[in-house]
Formats: C-alpha cells, structure tokens, sequence
DNA sequence: GGTCGGCGAGACATCGTTGTCTCATTCGGG
DNA sequence: CCCGAATGAGACAACGATGTCTCGCCGACC
C-alpha cells in the first residue's frame, strides 16, 4: 500500500508540464493519492518543484552519462543525447519554464553541472572543426533545451509527430532549415 | 493624468515575461499607477493577460507586414521578420509559455492567422527549392517561436549578448550547428 | 477660481489554495 | 488472527490574491 514517490513525481511531472499552476489536490488526484498523502511525502508545493527538480536533474544526467559524448564524432554524440533525453522531455520544459520564474532566488547547482557538460560537448565540437565557431556554446546549449521543449509541447499538441521527436530536433539543430544544394 | 493603457500593458508585459506570477498588486507598482486603476481599465488578471494576448498579436502581426515576406528570398524575408519581432521578443515568450496554460480552453483565432503566415512563408521557401523539405512548415514555425523565446531569455540572464539577437536566432534557424567545409 | 473627472491609497469581504489535523479503513507482517 | 503502519477522506484555520468600495487629492477644463 505504499505510495510509489517516483512515480508520484512522473505523474505529477506529465500534469505539470502542461498545467504549471495545477493545484496540490490536483497533483494528488493525477497521482491516484489522497492530498494528505501527498503532503507526507512532499512537505508543500517548493518541495514537490524541488523533488521534480532533483528527479530531473537524475533524468538528465543520466541521459548524459548513457550518451557516451565523448565516444566517436560531436554529432553522434548530440544524436544519443536527445533520444536517451526524449523520455524526459516534457519534465525538462516544464523545468526550463519554471527556472524562469525563480527571479535569481537560487539556482540548484546541477544545472551548472549539466549546462557545462553539455556546452563542452559543442565546444568539442567546435575545435574538431564539425560545428560553426560564430554561434557560441552557451546558446547552442540554451537552443537545445529549448528546442526540446518547444516539440514536446509541439507534439502534444498534436503538430509534430511523436516518431519525428529526434529527427526534427538534432537536423533543425545541427543542419538548420537552409537547403544545401551541394547535399 | 489619464493613464496610458499601451504603456501600461508593456510594462506588464516586461514584468510578466519574467515573472508570469506576478500579482497585480506588482503589475500596477511597476506600471507606477495604483491597483485600483489598473482595475478600472482591465476588470481582471483574465482581461489583462487578454488584453496582452492581443498586444502580442498585433505586434507580431505588425512585424510581419513590415517584414514583407513575400519580396526577394525566404532567408532574407525570414531575417527581417526576426529583426521586426525583436522588440516584442519578450512579450512573445510570455504569450508562449501562458498558452501552455491554455488546456484547449479557447486559444485565439489570432494565432491562428498568425500561424498559418508564417507557416506559408516556411512553405514558400521550401516550393523554392531554399527551405528542406523534410522540416514540415509546422515545426519550422514553432521553432521560430521557440528560439525566439529562448534567446529573449539566454539575453535577459545574459547568457548571449542582446546585440547578437537576431544573429544567433536565424544563423541557428537556417544554417544549424554544423560546419559546412565547403564554406 | 470653481467644478468635475480621474487617480492613489487604503479598507473590506470573498474566494481559492494551502497546511494541518483527526478519524475510519485497509493492507501487510508477525 | 491480531496489531500496527500507512492511506483516504474530510474538517478546519490561515494565508494570499482578488474584486469592490470609499475617500481624499490633484490636475484639467470651463
């Protein structure tokens, strides 16, 4: 009869990605749990958006680690980051947009760790000469969240096709929407 | 001593982008005029963001007739849409995020318009023979508006210059991260 | 100079959400 | 089979935000 808190967080991720002001009994009846038993878990609301931060910090190391970025070219690298991270994509937009929200209050310090693992990776690229120098890492790092938030959302809204996940972000990210005419 | 209802809306607007919890207690501060007025002239937190909603789409809809999309290229025609779009960048990512919020309740049929114009150029440039083929217009349209709004954001926490806006937005867009070597 | 309309400030009741509590129930282990 | 821990449902007060009101003030217009 215990209460799954892993999946009481993916639940509550799933319902807050597309409802970021989704009330705590709302939360609790996604879940399939009473709203006392979600406040014995989580203490309130900051703590639930914290458990969802940590669980999407895991998330997205962990698609890190499974990515081996360092193994074989930068744009293969890229390729394995974004499918092991399509599973957590609708988490991370809706952490991206609530990052906005936190007026410089404080920042967990694990998406320092994951933005420098991640903008290394385009400066790698950089250097072995297979990505552009004039468009910097920090914003290859800050479109690529975006762009995986904005088709998550594309998707469930039904504009994109859930089987193009990764095919339309890793060629609009790494080809751009210009025909090469010599391709 | 009449208060400047345009004004008004984007100091919110600028205030809202950043903060979409903000209180109206907090919109009328930082608008300079008291809460009661800004009641008398939007009855509502509802009329207020409506009333944004459609700042928002006249300010695109207005970038997009200056932009002329239809003379010369689609790149250039796609350059100036996003140097036209520029100033109301902030206002857009604010609109973006807050249709999310939107579960299918009613969504105005402004996007709509919107939408499908710039939906339309992406398809000109692909009949073109500029554009791929295999980023269907849809998706090439909310990655617009996705970057668009990261980019106002990575500018805000100055993760990229304000003065390379436009550049990141559309070198990105159109030509991806990857290094051509024939270039 | 007087009047009138719009504004700011504050008071007030209301509503929704939140956090805490109690109590009955149920599931699982001893 | 019994006991205890955990859960669900509901009640409750507290808090913040909202919407409405009044009052005093000031500037504009006549």
């Amino acid at each position: 009869m215990t209460v799954d808190c892993e999946q009481v967080l993916r639940t509550a991720a799933a319902l807050l990605s597309r409802k970021a002001t989704a009330t705590m009994d709302e939360v609790a009846k996604s879940a399939g749990i009473g709203r006392a038993t979600l406040h014995r878990h989580f203490a309130g609301r900051d703590a639930l958006v914290k458990a969802l931060e940590e669980l999407g910090i895991r998330e997205f190391e962990a698609a890190l680690d499974a990515a081996r970025l360092d193994e074989g070219s930068a744009e293969d690298g890229l390729r394995r980051l974004v499918a092991r991270i399509e599973p957590a994509a609708g988490l991370l937009a809706f952490l991206v947009t609530e990052n906005q929200l936190f007026e410089g209050a404080h920042v967990n310090e694990g998406w320092g760790r994951l933005d420098a693992r991640v903008s290394a990776h385009f400066r790698r690229g950089q250097q072995q000469g297979e990505f552009r120098i004039d468009l910097t890492p920090a914003w290859l790092t800050e479109a690529l969240y975006g762009l995986i938030g904005t088709c998550a959302w594309a998707v469930q809204d039904g504009r994109v096709a859930a089987k193009d996940f990764q095919y339309m972000i890793v060629e609009l990210l790494l080809g751009g929407a210009r025909r090469n005419v010599e391709q």
